[in-house]
RNA sequence: GCCGCGGUGGCGGAACUGGCAGACGCGCUGGACUUAGGAUCCAGUCCUGAAAAGGGUGCGAGUUCAAAUCUCGCCCGCGGCACCA
């Protein structure tokens, strides 16, 4: 019979509940801990087995800082705009406030059924007015700073989602939320000069403990290159064309240049004979989707356009082409076109013709382009210099000449923040029929969501909220014009851009958060969340968090000091799960059938917690077995004590396992190596099992190191125990180091290199009597026998290894 | 193509700065207790071999008394980026 982990469960997490027990309190004395969990979208599929991983993780965490004397702060809440309910909004007519709180209930019984230790006083959602009033109010700020404006730009429309996307939600031509074809629009949309940041979003990843692999991919999205902007002379004219090269060392080479379709020089400068052309292309090239760019990468495509620019330093006229391998988002949306010395220039070049030469010798430039270091030639005053000389000298000439200056770039682009959808916070001003913007005054926000009737978004790029022209269109009280609100509204990353602050202060009407409650909380010491929002959710919220920091709301220059990525759990068939692999896990079931204590072990026992792995629903039964062997070594069928726990002075045999038990199960914890930790809880009940009778003391002390793994069964059994108060704010055992190391070692022998055998020896003895011994074990002198002894080599408590 | 991470028994995974490879769990085998066992407890379990011994951490070299661990060259898998001038 298994032991009743559903009554007890149920009993302890009613006691949390009721008592507050993890409740953190704002300048408690103790030192501070903030372990945060990305919070979850509450969809309508519940809870995932993925979702709980990282959530058990800063929970064992939690529990073990308390243990050591922090004050911790642990919060959930959840990110509850978002389309999905919108979408079911529209299929069934439900309002999708409604929707979202029915999701946001389940989603909240399934994770207290884990016993998580959440100040639940602390939950926030992100479509609460009472929230998003403090979103609008950042976006104030964020608009006050010159940093959101709006403009017609190109846009990634997304026919299915109804709705534009950040260049971040945008994965090889493809949405990132359903992988649906996104095809490229010009539309009025607000934007946010994440750009301004750039170079301090990329500064700043050194201040922050992140996985190495999110720190390079956020290094390649922001993209930095150091180069030169330089303005070629267009022929026969006065203007110049300027162009951004990270090779301005080849500027002799510079035999032709490309322009981006959408270039506005075109309309300028193109020739009547060349016009029908170029549009002809431009047409073409506007209309190819993001996909089909980058699938056709390989085969270049342009038109010349009939003009000439001059190369200011070989003073020859070169052609003008346009091509749509040059990208108008990108530096100028021009480029001088290198082609002995880029390789994509080259294809280009060898395609239509043009010239090739050579300015760097080191390649065979009639194979391909050299791009790598070599001595500059045909190139006047830089010739005979390498690659990192002539860069310099020529930056100085163009400047000295203005001609051109050195510059950085970036590839990050500014944020596309509206959304033509309903769910999502409105944006908090009016726009006035003369195109003038007015933010809404502080009182007046929230700015909240309408009701509404029909959910169908138009389909031509205007939200639903276009769809009720009482909300959107009225008379200014304040100046009597006719004004509008912006039917678009913010997309999800809004609300997840700043909640972790939220949490310091939830209730707060007056401010975002208290600044005395901000300093005393803030940063976040451990944040654990899925890899997916490597350049998302991370990049876009140390964004704000940068500008909250600017304007003084918060006193840390980076929110998240530690990042720790979960790794996603698969199914049992080593496939991602999914509906249509039918190898999905349900939690509840796994509640159901084991309980909260055994599900927490088992996925923190799976591997290490980085690592994705697959589900295995054989393994679980081994943590099942393990704690109710636990339960048995503790608890008589009377639910008492095992009368074999008495209080007696522990041998040194038991005080060894003790306190290695603790050193390593310290050790891991700090480490986050939660499998290993749990193996030495595992070691310790087979070695205490053999034990005829189990020491009090020792027991007890097992139970606080199994407490933050299995909360529930640990608390009961020390309830049983006669114990009191209870496990989660008593002290964390201390390892004693007198205890750790064996006063007797086993050591093994080599002889010349292959292992020969053991012999035991008290710690520490010294290395000529290891020898002795070695030499004396009957295995290796059957191999050095009549051999002479070359060398020996001992390494203490280790091993002896003997060279003949 | 470029960047990052990884490859260890039948399976998930251990192994601190090079020092007894395979901890712990699953599975499997045998035993005990049982009317019964898919419960529980105990023991065994990398491969070959009766044993002695030999082989073994993706493959091939190298350094070393000693390599899963370090170096070089490959192969495979996963994740990210992908005309960013």
């Amino acid at each position: 019979m298994s032991y009743p982990f559903r009554k007890i469960e149920e009993k302890w997490q009613k006691h949390w509940e009721k008592s507050k027990t993890f409740r953190a309190i704002d300048f408690s004395e103790k030192p501070k801990f903030y372990v945060l969990d990305m919070f979850p979208y509450p969809s309508g599929a519940g809870l995932h087995v993925g979702h709980p991983e990282g959530y058990i993780a800063t929970d064992i965490i939690a529990r073990y800082k308390r243990k050591r004397g922090f004050n911790v702060l642990h919060p959930m809440g959840w990110d509850a705009f978002g389309l999905p309910a919108e979408n079911y909004a529209l299929q069934t007519g439900t309002h999708p406030r409604i929707i979202t709180e029915k999701n946001i209930n389940t989603f909240r019984r399934q994770i207290k059924a884990f016993g998580f230790s959440y100040d639940w006083d602390r939950e926030i959602n992100t479509t609460d007015p009472k929230y998003y009033k403090w979103t609008q109010w950042i976006f104030q700020q964020i608009y006050k700073m010159g940093l959101a404006y709006q403009a017609e730009v190109p846009v990634n429309w997304c026919p299915e989602l109804k709705t534009v996307l950040a260049n971040e939600e945008v994965i090889n031509g493809k949405s990132e939320r359903g992988g649906y074809p996104v095809i490229r629009m010009f539309m009025r949309q607000w934007m946010l000069k994440i750009t301004a940041y750039a170079d301090r979003l990329l500064q700043d990843l050194d201040l922050v403990d992140f996985p190495e692999n999110i720190k390079e991919m956020q290094r390649n999205w922001i993209g930095r290159s150091e180069g030169a902007w330089i303005y070629f002379p267009i022929a026969d004219s006065k203007n110049t064309l300027k162009v951004f090269t990270t090779r301005p060392d080849t500027l002799f080479g510079a035999t032709y240049m490309v322009v981006a379709p959408e270039h506005p020089i075109l309309q300028k400068y193109v020739p009547a004979e060349y016009r029908s052309a170029v549009e002809a292309y431009q047409k073409q090239a506007l209309t190819k989707s993001d996909l089909d760019r980058t699938e056709l990468s390989h085969e270049k495509t342009g038109v010349f356009c009939g003009f000439y620019a001059i190369n200011p330093v070989t003073n020859k006229k070169i052609p003008i082409w346009t091509s749509d391998y040059v990208l108008m988002t990108y530096g100028t949306g021009a480029i001088m076109a290198v082609p002995g010395h880029d390789q994509r220039d080259w294809e280009f070049a060898h395609k239509f013709g043009l010239e090739i030469v050579e300015v760097i010798s080191g390649g065979e430039i009639t194979k391909e382009a050299w791009t790598g270091d070599g001595i500059l030639v045909n190139s006047g005053f830089l010739n005979g210099m390498n690659v990192k000389q002539a860069q310099k000298t020529i930056i100085h000439w163009l400047t000295k000449h203005k001609l051109g200056e050195a510059t950085v770039q970036y590839k990050l682009r500014d944020w596309i923040f509206s959304r033509q959808r309903y769910w999502g916070e409105p944006f908090p001003l009016k726009i006035f029929e003369d195109g003038t913007v007015e933010l809404l005054p502080e009182s007046e926000l929230p700015l909240e969501l309408p009701p509404l009737e029909k959910y169908e978004p138009s389909g031509t790029g205007e939200s639903p909220l276009a769809n009720l022209p009482s909300w959107v269109s009225f008379i200014d009280p304040n100046t009597g014009k006719r004004a509008s609100f912006d039917t678009n509204t913010m997309p999800q990353w809004a609300g997840s851009c700043w909640y972790y602050l939220r949490y310091i202060d939830p209730h707060n009407d007056n401010a975002l958060v208290d600044p005395q409650k901000e300093k005393y909380w803030m940063p976040v010491d451990l944040y654990i969340g899925g890899a997916e929002h490597a350049v998302l959710h991370l990049l876009y919220a140390r964004f704000w968090h940068k500008v909250l920091y600017d304007i003084g709301v918060v006193s840390t220059p980076e929110p998240f000091m530690k990042l720790v990525n979960q790794g996603m759990i698969l199914g049992e068939d080593g496939e991602k799960m999914s509906k249509s692999r039918g190898n999905v896990i349900n939690p509840d079931d796994i509640l159901e059938k084991y309980g909260a204590d055994t599900f927490r072990m088992y996925e923190m026992f799976m591997g290490p917690l980085t690592k994705t792995k697959p589900w295995s629903t054989a393994s679980i039964e081994g943590i099942f077995r393990f704690l109710n062997r636990v339960w048995n070594l503790f608890v008589t069928e009377d639910l008492t004590l095992k009368p074999d726990i008495q209080d007696i002075t522990p041998d040194t045999s038991t005080l060894s396992l003790l306190h290695k038990t603790i050193f390593k199960v310290t050790e891991d914890i700090e480490n986050l190596r939660f499998n290993t930790a749990i193996a030495q809880l595992m070691i310790f009940v087979n070695e205490i099992y053999k034990k005829e009778i189990k020491p009090r003391e020792i027991m007890l002390s097992f139970l606080h190191l199994l407490n933050p793994f299995a909360p529930h069964i640990s608390e009961e059994i020390w309830a049983i125990a006669g114990c009191q108060p209870e496990l989660a704010y008593l002290d964390w055992p201390i390892y004693d180091s007198n205890y750790i190391k064996d006063e007797i070692v086993t050591i093994g022998v080599q002889v010349n290199g292959k292992m020969r055998g053991t012999f035991e020896i008290e710690k520490n003895a010294p290395d000529s009597d290891c020898v002795k011994a070695a030499l004396a074990v009957e295995n290796v002198q059957k191999f050095v026998a009549g051999k002479e002894i070359k060398k020996t080599f001992v390494v203490k408590n280790k091993l002896v290894s003997i060279v003949t």
